[in-house]
DNA sequence: AACGTTATGTAATAATATAACATTAATTAG
DNA sequence: CTAATTAATGTTATATTATTACATAACGTT
């Protein structure tokens, strides 16, 4: 019984690895680099570094994480849906090293509209902001 | 004589491995890997990873050269004086992985004005755009 | 000249990421 | 349903990117 289970359900199965990797990320409260999760999935039976880099490499082209590229280190998707992984930003403390992901429709608007006079048609962006946060700038 | 030479100099001298780094960077039409840049100035007596590091650290924080996280790899700054080495801006072509520098003051202004509601004080940002560049495009 | 700072040289190794190949599971077309 | 196709997995080896550690030399100041 129970043959309909998922049927209509429009969240995107992930595989056992991707699950696996997935909870882990979204778990975490900073970003994590592929080793590092990998030595944190080993005890579930995911060994080699590929096995992680293919699962991240799903995650992120579905949008369920984001890579913050100066650290190479990947966070879960923090926006409603994950429907903007074409449009990322974030903003980084230097002193923390903390990251969070940036939710601001004007922002997204305004970078969604930009254009230059290249001609070049932008299908995709990410912006990193990098400063001290408040707690930093408290102490 | 001639010992005032550079004595009024705004522009900062380079080191010899520097010099060597920068010219190079400069002259390429692509952004340049480290370890294409080693292999390209090992005749010139830079022999290690290194001293090629060493020397790309130095022209990112002077702003001499920028580094495009998505590729890791490096190119000359395009702007003028690289006054904004803390304010960056490419577009990339995912295509013919062309890179250009965008010059965009309303964009650098957006940016630079740029602030959300966590109360961080943004001191730098690196922006990416990815695409398809008018080249492609016409293809 | 002595001092602090910046740059260099060299070897070793750490950290990040992919290639290549074999197999299994899930999806869909006939 | 079964063949065909696509997506995911497993495994080994290796490529690529970057840093640690330590020793020496050059430069700029006082």
């Amino acid at each position: 019984m129970n043959k309909s289970k998922n049927k209509n359900v429009q969240k995107q199965d992930l595989s056992k690895n991707q699950q696996i990797i997935f909870d882990l990320i979204k778990k975490s409260n900073e970003p994590l680099k592929a080793y590092s999760i990998l030595s944190n999935v080993q005890k579930k039976g995911i060994k080699a570094p590929l096995q992680v880099y293919r699962a991240l490499d799903k995650l992120v082209e579905i949008g369920k994480i984001h890579k913050i590229e100066s650290k190479n280190a990947f966070m879960a998707c923090q926006n409603s849906g994950c429907q903007i992984a074409k449009a990322t930003a974030f903003s980084i403390c230097e002193n923390c090293e903390k990251v969070s992901e940036i939710k601001n429709s004007k922002l997204f608007e305004y970078l969604k509209g930009f254009d230059d006079k290249s001609g070049m048609k932008y299908k995709k962006y990410n912006l990193e902001f990098f400063g001290v946060c408040n707690e930093c700038t408290a102490k």
